[in-house]
RNA sequence: GGGCGGGUGGCGGAAUAGGUAUACGCGCAGGACUUAAAAUCCUGUGACCGUAAGGUCAUGAGGGUUCAAUUCCCUCCCCGCCCACCA
């Protein structure tokens, strides 16, 4: 158990409550000064913080009070992401309702937050379930549906069962709910869709400008976003005025296409197949398939099924006549639905061909086998190669062939050259209560309106019985639902499912910057001022939902209009996570450290410092007890050397007329205090180590420890204030309670330690005035000679080889090479 | 299968425009203080040989370049994360 006579850690609340009443972190817009704004992404108030939520914000804490210091107007705020299926859940579970339940949460976190000393400016605290901020959920999706960018469509959705609603494509990883882990079954169903794919080539081309975000994060996003190159061919079918269109990126290889596949749930199939003879076998398989789900069929590799349907389609480029098969491979959601097919040159197309007998031709060759036949082969060559087979094509190598070729189809009209996104646009509407209402009205004759701008918010009702059943639960709130049309005025009803939570985290930074503007979505002086964040922080799980959505609502703020910026966050951290016994902390594996507890025994400073101590913000964070406890010591040792060394300047009395020069042991401790502000000023410019710049600090620590000052020697006293005085407030950003109460003690007039410039560093002060040179002799050390600095190379060689552990290895006229790295290392080649 | 990170003492981790590997902390061992313990302080601490001086070997494995490689190049192994029947 920690223990000391002043313990540090009860001056804790003194402090805050001292930050809070003098509202010290409120910030205002200044033109005068510039701006950073520091923002970690908002917690969902579970009503407890875990460790991943005080690393997070720790990180996050230590750059805003360290851009204040360095005289930033620095904003840094806090709110909660409120909505969401939580919170119905534990509201049954507790016999509450989700807001009250949310509330309660909320204000917890919130009392949790202050004792972690974070530097909030609270004044712009806000909750989205509040209906001041959904009620801007509400006004951008009306401006969206007025650009057509969200609108309702009927299409198969992503179902979680046991969530008992639709989910977005990004929330379904692996087959699965992120949430819950039910694996996702298909359903078709109408929902409401925000048009995201309009601005995938801007997503995907602004990531470039993201040069300071984890180059992970942008492949990921690059991923997600899946920009294609290719052509579409248009296939026609015989004896039938249809055409199949299907999207290539490997346009070379068009003379080996042998046969057309098209994705069960393509449209064209029941019309080619009715009247056929394969029509009963086709419906079937699309009935078996459609009862496999998404994430089966997509699962990999398993046997490739399909059937023929009885017609055939044409090869554009040779005129053969091709069979048409479905198949299970081909997925309706990418490029058209339909692809050729190039067994020798495309390994899934392979292994159909194979299961089903199907015709091959090789259209590229190999060049380590030249002559390889199709029986021969065991998989598609999929590797470059030179064109055969491919009439005027032949000899062409296949990366020339593939520009050639898709310019050849498009002037002939038999394709088109053709860029194919993997993103999907974003399905948003849920069947849950606890969320921001869809502010859209059904009436029978106008059809789809949207509720009048002055009509909002439509607010989220608060009397609803929330049964867990799932199915949109405000369907049955008769006042909710039903209401007049705005347009002819008729009765009419509301649109009763609730917003996808992603909505409203995709723009709260924008509101946080003018948090309880009344007007409008926010104040755009306010917006002009603090926008783009300068550093966002948060977990590498929301590499692609949240980040990604975030940016396009930018995108879409600055068409309107209301933005300069076209990217949200200019530089991002992503914190590692923080592990027990190898493991990720978490609570379904029972291995979780309640921060609470932590603060109780040593108090948030040391809980600060030991986790960022522990490993760079990036890695992973193996929680360690007994690093705690040295983090403990360690704040315990500072506050001694303040409490017992430090003198206030008032109380030193100059005695006699002591020596101005300095020893060495004054040069020493000037270097180490200069040193240490150099080191810890560049892990914040350069990267954020903060686990090295605390060792910097650990390391001044000692060198005060071992400065000595003689009984009332005045100098050597000032000398020892200043090193105090140095490592203090380098130490403020990291432990800011502690720092203050060192601050006070030292007897400093400014109010808060938060204010006061960050130290400088004199680079001369670095200098010592005798070096110690490492001696190599054929790449082994085998000396140490002491020098004044920037000795001459003839100089050098002559010490050296006047030194007896040189002299042993090393004949003058024996060295071959003399090499010297200066006031480093001398290397001598024998 | 594709992409991105990583492999350094007993542990967390330092050090890469090539230049004294193991900073700082933890742990451990010995000592001081104490009736005793805790706390605190001091000393030591990569491995091996040696009383010592000193020497040899060590940054996942193996090669290469170099006076000099944790750092650069090649081959390979292992671990983590993300994506994946994407046409």
């Amino acid at each position: 158990m920690p223990y000391t006579t002043n313990d540090i850690k009860n001056i804790e609340s003194k402090w805050q409550k001292f930050w809070d009443d003098r509202r010290i972190f409120h910030v205002q817009i200044d033109p005068m000064i510039p701006k950073y704004y520091v923002l970690e992404m908002f917690p969902y108030p579970s009503g407890k913080i875990h460790m991943g939520h005080v690393r997070n914000y720790t990180i996050a804490d230590v750059i805003a009070r360290y851009k204040m210091m360095r005289g930033f107007n620095v904003l840094h705020p806090i709110g909660y992401d409120a909505f969401g299926q939580p919170a119905e859940n534990a509201a049954i579970k507790n016999k509450t309702s989700p807001a009250q339940w949310t509330g309660r949460c909320i204000s917890q976190m919130h009392d949790e937050l202050k004792k972690m000393g974070f530097s909030y400016d609270w004044d712009r605290e806000l909750s989205t379930c509040d209906a001041e901020y959904y009620k801007w959920n509400q006004w951008v999706f009306i401006k969206m549906f007025e650009r057509g960018l969200a609108y309702k469509k009927a299409s198969s959705v992503n179902w979680c069962p046991d969530c008992e609603t639709t989910l977005a494509n990004e929330e379904v990883i692996n087959g699965a709910c992120w949430r819950c882990k039910t694996t996702v079954v298909q359903k078709d169903l109408e929902q409401w869709y925000l048009k995201i794919t309009q601005y995938a080539p801007s997503l995907l081309e602004d990531l470039k400008k993201l040069e300071q975000w984890p180059s992970r994060v942008r492949a990921m996003q690059e991923n997600w976003i899946g920009k294609s190159y290719g052509v579409e061919i248009h296939f026609k079918v015989k004896d039938f005025a249809e055409t199949i269109s299907v999207f290539t990126t490997r346009p070379d290889t068009i003379f080996g296409a042998t046969y057309v596949v098209l994705a069960p749930e393509h449209p064209l199939v029941k019309k080619l197949t009715a009247g056929t003879s394969q029509e009963k076998e086709v419906t079937g398989f699309i009935e078996k398939a459609a009862n496999k789900s998404k994430s089966f069929r997509m699962s990999g590799d398993q046997r490739k099924e399909g059937v023929f349907i009885g017609r055939f389609a044409v090869n554009p480029v040779n005129g053969e006549d091709i069979p048409i098969f479905i198949g299970d491979y081909v997925l309706m959601e990418y490029g058209t639905g339909a692809i050729m097919a190039v067994p020798t040159h495309d390994q899934r197309d392979f292994e159909f061909a194979k299961h089903h007998k199907l015709p091959m031709r090789i259209v590229i060759e190999d060049p380590k086998n030249p002559s390889a036949s199709v029986e021969e082969m065991g998989q598609a060559y999929e590797e470059a190669g030179q064109l055969i087979n491919s009439g005027a094509f032949d000899r062409i190598s296949n990366e020339e062939a593939k520009n050639k070729i898709a310019e050849w189809m498009q002037v002939r009209g038999l394709g088109k050259i053709s860029i194919h996104w993997r993103l999907r646009d974003w399905l948003i509407s849920r069947q849950r209560y606890w969320g921001t209402p869809i502010p859209m009205i059904y009436c029978a004759s106008c059809g789809i309106v949207p509720v009048p701008y002055e009509q909002l918010p439509v607010e989220l009702p608060k009397d609803v019985k929330i049964t867990g059943e799932g199915g949109s639960p405000l369907a049955g709130v008769r006042a909710f639902v039903e209401c007049s049309c705005p347009k002819c005025g008729k009765p009419a009803r509301r649109e009763t499912d609730t917003m996808a939570t992603f909505f409203d985290s995709s723009w709260y930074f924008l509101r946080f910057c003018s948090a309880h503007h009344i007007e409008e979505i926010f104040d755009k002086k306010d917006v002009k001022y603090w926008m783009p964040v300068d550093q966002y922080i948060g977990g590498i799980e929301h590499a692609i939902l949240h980040l990604l959505y975030a940016r396009f609502f930018t995108k879409f703020l600055k068409d309107l209009e209301l933005l300069d910026t076209d990217e949200p966050f200019i530089r991002l951290l992503t914190q590692g996570m923080v592990l027990k016994d190898g493991e990720v902390m978490s609570k379904s594996r029972g291995n979780t450290v309640d921060p609470d507890e932590v603060l109780s025994q040593y108090g948030a400073d040391t809980l600060r410092l030991f986790i960022l101590f522990a490993a760079p913000p990036e890695d992973q964070l193996e929680w360690n007890s007994d690093g705690l406890e040295g983090a403990w010591r360690f704040l315990n040792r500072v506050y001694q050397m303040v409490e017992k060394r430090y003198q206030q300047p008032a109380v030193l009395k100059p005695k006699g007329e002591e020596s101005q020069k300095k020893d060495d042991a004054d040069a020493s401790l000037e270097r180490e205090r200069n040193n240490s502000v150099k080191r810890v000023t560049q892990s914040f410019e350069e990267g954020y180590k903060f686990n090295t710049a605390i060792s910097h600090l650990m390391v001044l620590a000692n060198a005060v420890d071992k400065y000595k000052v003689d009984n009332g020697n005045a100098a050597k006293q000032n000398l020892l204030n200043q090193a105090i005085e140095t490592l203090v407030l380098l130490l403020a950003p990291f432990v800011p309670h502690v720092a203050e109460e060192m601050w006070q003690m030292m007897g400093k007039n400014e109010a808060t330690i938060a204010r006061v410039a960050w130290p400088s560093f004199d680079e001369n002060a670095l200098k010592t005035s005798t070096i110690v040179i490492a001696v190599q002799v054929n790449g082994r050390i085998r000396a140490q000679i002491q020098v004044t600095p920037d000795k001459p190379p003839e100089e050098l060689r002559r010490i050296c080889l006047a030194d007896q552990g040189v002299a042993k290895y090393v004949q003058e006229s024996a060295i071959k090479k003399f090499i010297v790295v200066p006031n480093k290392l001398v290397s001598i080649v024998v």
